[in-house]
DNA sequence: TCTAATTGGATAGCTCTTATCCGCTTAGTC
DNA sequence: GACTAAGCGGATAAGAGCTATCCAATTAGA
């Protein structure tokens, strides 16, 4: 790290943005597990290059997602400010998960995957009580069916990042019909439901859509 | 294959019969991935044995998938000879997930997963036409939403399938509570909900079980 | 007793990562 | 312009995992 020694030379300093900026790239499109060499094929710099200035791939998440997680913790602190529970609750799920359709590696970030250096992961624990918070208000204002707990977001989290992985491709806003679907499911007192927000894919879209999420989920 | 050549001796046909439970036993718990060296260890003989005897591991898959699909494909016949529109779909979702969830193997298959003969996925096709109907029942009794397609019963079953992977080892009975919040986000004209049928995860069990996802999708 | 069938599992040959090393190039100084 | 420390590229060693083969040793069954 270039901390608050010497300062690197000019080239070496243009290397270093490049990697970042190409690493930023591929973990946002292909999530935490692309390996270093990508990152230096995609920066057009040699692998040693990337390993020289981040000997430690861990930095270079960190470096990286630290504001992405700020900002869904700024998301959070928005919701918790509206003073109408229910519709505090939906904006962050919609806002939340726009984010996350936006960006791979901070799904799995947020789901725990593994190669998450610990301080960002810690960071996404800070999150914990604020979303515990946006569901026992929904939940008092008798809007949020009373047995949901907060735990239950981050399953629902889950089941809908399986739908934004397996439609990135082919539908990349299939996830806001099966929020959608949720959030009726959760009201305390349901209203007739309003249309879905979102076709659904043809049957031929659909195969295609699982053959992706299968090939995404191992490259 | 020994389909009607001169019988198999004595002991070959023993093992023959050991490779096969072993690989059922793997592929229900492990799922279509696992190698053929594990079978083998598993059955309690040599890797070699089990190249001659399945020099395609397609022909092993089939012979233990085909009877699990049959099952799947009984229950929605049954499901449709149900008079009650609503019920069957429920039913079937229900004893559907219960098959999926006792077995690895058979989620893959029916999500399209990759090493899959295409004979089985052929008679996974013709179980299309059957939800179908399933869900054109529900639609024209007026239970189900109007705007719900059977390629959204798809999507559902990927993302509860998400869950039941997740919640497999430490919550096997997880995806009922989803499965239920699902169900009543999809009645045309909703009734004030029931308890949800499970318990959430508590926080700790809820990283377990995250951490768990993920190793599980790679081995 | 004899032999053809069968066996086990070491191992060759893949693919795919990670991480290093070193001869060559270049920035920046005098 | 000459000099040198900093930096560069990318071939490649090392290692993990998987598929599939091969053959000396064993065994079923006539």
């Amino acid at each position: 790290m270039a901390t608050s020694e010497r300062p690197l030379r000019r080239d070496a300093e243009r290397n270093r943005q490049r990697i970042l900026d190409a690493a930023r790239e591929l973990f946002t499109e292909r999530g935490l597990a692309v390996t270093l060499n990508d990152i230096a094929h995609h920066a057009g710099v040699g692998v040693g290059t990337v390993y020289r200035r981040f000997p430690d791939r861990v930095q270079l998440i960190e470096a990286l997602f630290e504001q992405r997680l700020e900002q869904i913790r700024e998301l959070a602190e928005a919701a918790l400010a509206d003073p109408d529970p229910w519709q505090a609750f939906i904006r962050f799920h919609e806002q939340g998960l726009e984010l996350q359709a936006a960006d791979r590696g901070l799904r799995e970030l947020l789901l725990g995957a593994p190669g998450a250096p610990e301080r960002l992961t810690k960071l996404s624990d800070q999150l914990r009580p604020l979303l515990a918070e946006l569901v026992e208000r929904a939940r008092a204002a008798g809007e949020l069916r009373a047995d949901f707990e907060p735990e239950d977001l981050r399953v629902i989290h889950l089941m809908l990042s399986a739908v934004i992985d397996a439609g990135h491709d082919i539908a990349p806003e299939l996830w806001r019909r099966y929020l959608a679907i949720l959030l009726q499911g959760l009201k305390a007192t349901p209203e007739p439901p309003e249309p879905l927000p979102v076709p659904p894919v043809s049957p031929t879209q659909m195969d295609e859509l699982l053959v992706g999420a299968w090939t995404r989920r191992r490259a």
